[in-house]
DNA sequence: CTGAAAGCGCTTACAG
DNA sequence: CTGAAAGCGCTTACAG
């Protein structure tokens, strides 16, 4: 059903001078006797008037909306993203509009071109697909945009996420201050940058400590830049843990790559009847949030900030947008290592 | 930073035709000539021309874009409705912009206005407060509106929510069956129509069977119409679970409210190392979806249909928008009881 | 089949 | 301090 609305002339009329005043008492902007003004808040308020957005944002060029587009909605780590995006975006008189991409390219597509129609004043993606940069660069052009969690490596873009390389010596060199020495990861694919560096920081880890790298104890979750469900990457990352767990020389620890590789490992535990700590130790990147609840221990954590970047991803495309930042400066944050109970120390022999 | 942009007239310069043919190729309207339509549509692609959707907006008076107003991101059941709210809105070409009220009664408002004063074309909403039904009807006058999970009783409302009485009375005969008289419930309060309609099922069932109320074992979450966080619930749960089991005369079995309260009444259950199902048996409202992954047993759930509800609640309000229904007819929805191996039978005496 | 005209509801230099 | 005019980019009767 179409609307029929209060317009900003209607409260001139009510008010008794021309809708140019009504404009400049709604923007607070020029000047307005007092008599007058108050009039028109009489009438605004007597009208029940709200200025119509659509026409302000015809005219001004901006929506006061930006758009967030990511793959998956169900992660709870995003939903804590997103959440914290939208939280702060409104605060700044922002709306949000969502867009879930499940990781499909061309869905992917097509919202930003609908946003692009729609002239949001920008962007925050997680980005689905690294390799398609170009077809990035071409249909961001001149668009305000602000990435997170993955580097698209395209002009103008600002990036927040983790620094990864840190992230993994983080977690090893605790496990290697309790005593462990074969430590297995399942990490992301090495054509993914996140998984790249996390495997640099491995290397780095274990040369600086004399341990010789052990591709028996290297695993990946089959996550490559192909879109995969939630669920494969579990059941993946439970078949990676059931092959390490048969290894004859087993790992003392393992660190997973993400939340659900975490879930597929922990099932496999479970199952197993492998106890934590007690038979192995675990640490997760990314906390477990729901998953972790109802668990009897609490899981060592690489805890991403997903507020952190949710608010910085919003701070950077406000200052694009208000033009404050050409810049175009990315930021890498440091997680925190959080200790649970789900790593013992290894008596040594 | 302020875009320029290809506009309809760059391209009917491009394409030598008056712009208004431009427009009567873009929205396929009208009658245009083979030829003229051949160069408008070589002249769209060659300028890389998008239509302003904010400009069409402003006349046609629809933006294709509805709100979404719901209390909490992080609820794993609310997340799967946004989801699907999100995912059919896509496909019949809508956007939805978030709206994250955290049952804040003052923020719920001040998105309705803003939404307003976009112009979006409707409102799902996960009301936060039913105690300002008044508010409610002055704020959504002559919008459209779709409200999701609990009534708010204004005039031209649709809702779309699970139907209660029957949900409870589901759970409750099951448990019977099995053999069980002593059932607890941990129940949304009374003052809400969710937690009333539930003690009705309650109520009737025992009735039928000849079981008296013991009120011992008929307890509350403390949710009432305060917003109260997650957390909080959990931990109410888990308090009234505790004083549950300190009973002489324990429940055999509990009906849990909400996810949150199970959450809380399993953390307990944990604690005291009761076995779910030997020491008592469980029923949760609400699958525990990411809550219930880590868990050795599949709790028996009211699995409401998520999905379903998401879709219907898009499908009727792209209905009224369209101005199909004037019925404003409510749907109340049936759970299943998606039955795991929280429940075990008790042998008569 | 095609184009000139009016208008959606606003903002903003410009002139007074 | 205030108003008439132009314009944001589109659509849609209307006339030809």
């Amino acid at each position: 059903m179409v609307k029929k609305s209060i317009t900003i002339k209607d409260v001139a009329r009510e008010a008794g001078v021309s809708f140019i005043t009504v404009s400049r008492v709604v923007n607070n902007s020029g000047y307005v006797s007092k008599e007058k003004r108050q009039k028109v808040l009489n009438a605004i308020k007597d009208t029940n008037y709200k200025p119509n957005l659509i026409a302000r944002s015809l005219k001004l060029k901006r929506t006061k909306t930006i758009g967030f587009l990511f793959p998956d909605i169900l992660n709870p780590y995003i939903t804590r993203v997103t959440k914290k995006i939208e939280e702060f975006a409104y605060k700044k008189g922002y709306n949000v509009i969502l867009c879930v991409t499940e990781n499909n390219r061309q869905r992917e597509i097509e919202y930003i071109e609908t946003l692009k129609s729609k002239i949001v004043d920008g962007y925050i993606i997680f980005p689905a697909n690294l390799e398609i940069k170009n077809k990035y660069s071409e249909i961001f052009k001149g668009e305000n945009v602000v990435s997170v969690e993955r580097k698209i490596d395209v002009e103008g873009e600002t990036c927040v996420k983790l620094n990864n390389f840190y992230a993994m010596k983080l977690a090893l060199n605790y496990l290697i201050k309790l005593g462990h020495k074969k430590i297995s990861i399942v990490n992301i694919p090495m054509v993914s940058p996140t998984g790249y560096e996390r495997f640099q920081g491995y290397k780095k880890v274990l040369e600086d400590n004399g341990i010789e790298l052990d591709n028996n104890i290297i695993k990946f979750t089959n996550y490559r830049n192909r879109s995969k469900s939630s669920m494969e990457i579990i059941e993946d990352a439970r078949e990676q843990a059931f092959d390490l767990m048969a290894l004859k020389n087993k790992p003392t620890a393992i660190i997973s790559a993400g939340i659900y590789a975490s879930v597929g490992i922990l099932q496999a535990f479970m199952k197993k009847e492998i106890k934590v700590p007690h038979d192995i130790s675990f640490i997760s990147f990314d906390e477990l949030y729901e998953y972790s609840t109802l668990l009897n221990y609490s899981p060592t954590v690489i805890k991403q900030p997903a507020e952190k970047i949710g608010k910085m991803a919003v701070e950077l495309l406000l200052e694009k947008i208000e033009g404050k930042n050409s810049l175009n400066k990315s930021v890498e944050l440091k997680p925190e290592l959080v200790i649970g109970d789900s790593c013992r120390k290894i008596i040594k022999k």
